[in-house]
DNA sequence: CGCTTTCCCATAGCTTGTCTATTGGAGTAT
DNA sequence: ATACTCCAATAGACAAGCTATGGGAAAGCG
């Protein structure tokens, strides 16, 4: 972790599907500012890495999307979890948790 | 995070760190002993990780090392974290603080 | 009305980090 | 003798994120 990181590596669906759960559906743009905005501005999502993972959860299924006009009225994408990316979801947080545990205890020993 | 990790991706170099700031001159198969025995088995870092990582934090001037013979009488490279090495770990270790935060707000939301 | 800014999507190419697979050697136990 | 554990290292593949870029359409501004 030599330098500024904009996000934990290998964290960005997990920060998606999470997103779409709680807020659903949603554009691209719009699941930037929602962890933008609840991170204080930590986590700032490029867009090369936003709609390439998009694309990804896609792929697997675990989300799908439709098109329509945005809140102001612009051309957007809107995801929504599916039954599958609500179990994904599920089983990667667990995985989040399962590693954060073991760091956890690496970094901040009794 | 479809798949199950051996760790979080980008935080190998802060573990090692970490450890040799525990236990201090160790050699790398200590090293992956060291983290696998305080993870409970979680962490099994693999040599082909294990190994570049060093040489990184090597050529940083974040560790040296010495070669010399193990407890089990076998020819080992004993690293140290170096006075850069210290420092650097404090760095990361407020990053990875950092970016938690950020998850842990996303993940568990009030 | 033209111009700029903001909103929104997307891809190509590079880089970094981890994993898989393999090599190799020296000490110990059977 | 042979096998097993200990210890190191590298090459090659792959996944994921970042940089950079391009584009279009609505809104705001001079």
């Amino acid at each position: 972790m030599g330098k500024r990181l904009d996000l934990l590596p290998g964290t960005l669906d997990l920060l998606i599907l999470k997103s779409l759960s709680r807020i659903q559906p949603m554009h691209g743009y719009g699941i930037a500012q929602y962890l933008s905005s609840t991170t204080d501005g930590v986590f700032e999502v490029d867009e090369g890495s936003l709609y390439p993972a998009l694309q990804r959860l896609l792929l697997e299924g675990w989300v799908d999307s439709e098109w329509g006009k945005s809140e102001n009225n612009r051309r957007a994408r809107f995801y929504s979890l599916t039954a599958a990316g609500t179990r994904q979801l599920r089983k990667d947080q667990a995985e989040f948790d399962r590693l954060l545990e073991a760091m956890l205890r690496v970094l901040r020993p009794a």
